[in-house]
DNA sequence: CACAAAAGAATGTACATACATATAATGTTA
DNA sequence: TAACATTATATGTATGTACATTCTTTTGTG
């Protein structure tokens, strides 16, 4: 089914239009998706994506400001999602000994036998495994790169 | 630039799995430029995406219930934003007469005459106008539909 | 008609984000 | 080295989302 359907409206003025629409609502469609997912082991879509942060880095130590420079959306919050985990003894945290300032976090045991039962249903977060061919998805993936250019440079 | 070194990190399994991350990576990307953009007018995103759902049905009346209808992250919160843009002026609500469960909303002059504003600059909510040619564009929007499809029936 | 079920909207709670600011430790430099 | 700037992290505030619950009104069925 096409857009249009989809949000049950209008024509749009151009296909670059489109373009900014329907991404923001194939994403809304793939992070629901997700969302319901990671529901099921009692984690939201951030804490999953610093988990997975960490078990990259293990068994390193990754500090605060690692977790921003990697995470996606750049929030400025690792903090406070660091704390969460924590809480669910999915991750420790430990004050630097080369920077007092630095706090050094790493994935627990417990985080890690977790993102292992993750892992089994792991194409969940795939986008269009079962519509798309390679192909497909390989130009999908260069027109995003493609479309993000230019715009940049602001 | 690719996502590779955007997100500075590994090879991914599959381009189904690139994909995902690209399209969560892309739209963050547009999110974080139209949110800039729109906090020069005082709005936030989603303030915006409601005022332009009650522009287009102007000057019928919109209950909340047809504004979660269209709106493309089917929040159950379009209250709360409402009631945002009353505080500002730019709405104004009033109980249905036909339905006294209902609410009536509708866009204010001055809400109109915002979005005028905003309108001059529309242009930056598109995606990829400087950077795809409008075939690319239009594959772009082909194969996002097609990627959400098999999907839809979890 | 009476009363249960459903619908429209609002509200409470937990979580997250952006942005500004605060706090502490480290670096730099006059 | 003292003063100042910078860095790493944490916190406060406003906003938003998901989900569950509540309140009121309407609908549907006996």
């Amino acid at each position: 089914m096409g857009l249009e359907e989809d949000i049950k409206q209008r024509k749009f003025k151009s296909q670059y239009q489109k373009a900014g629409v329907n991404l923001a609502f194939t994403y809304s469609f793939m992070v629901n998706r997700n969302m319901r997912m990671l529901k099921k082991f009692g984690l939201t879509l951030p804490q999953f994506n610093i988990l997975r942060i960490l078990r990259g880095q293990h068994p390193k130590f990754t500090t605060v400001n690692d977790l921003i420079d990697r995470m996606l959306d750049k929030s400025s919050n690792a903090s406070r999602i660091v704390e969460k985990l924590r809480a669910k003894k999915l991750v420790e945290r430990r004050v630097s000994e080369l920077d007092r300032r630095a706090v050094d976090i790493s994935i627990t045991q417990s985080g890690l036998n977790l993102l292992a039962l993750i892992d089994k249903v792991e194409h969940e977060f795939y986008f269009g495994i079962d519509s798309l061919t390679e192909e497909e998805a390989s130009l999908l993936n260069e027109l995003l790169d493609k479309g993000r250019n230019m715009n940049e440079t602001e």
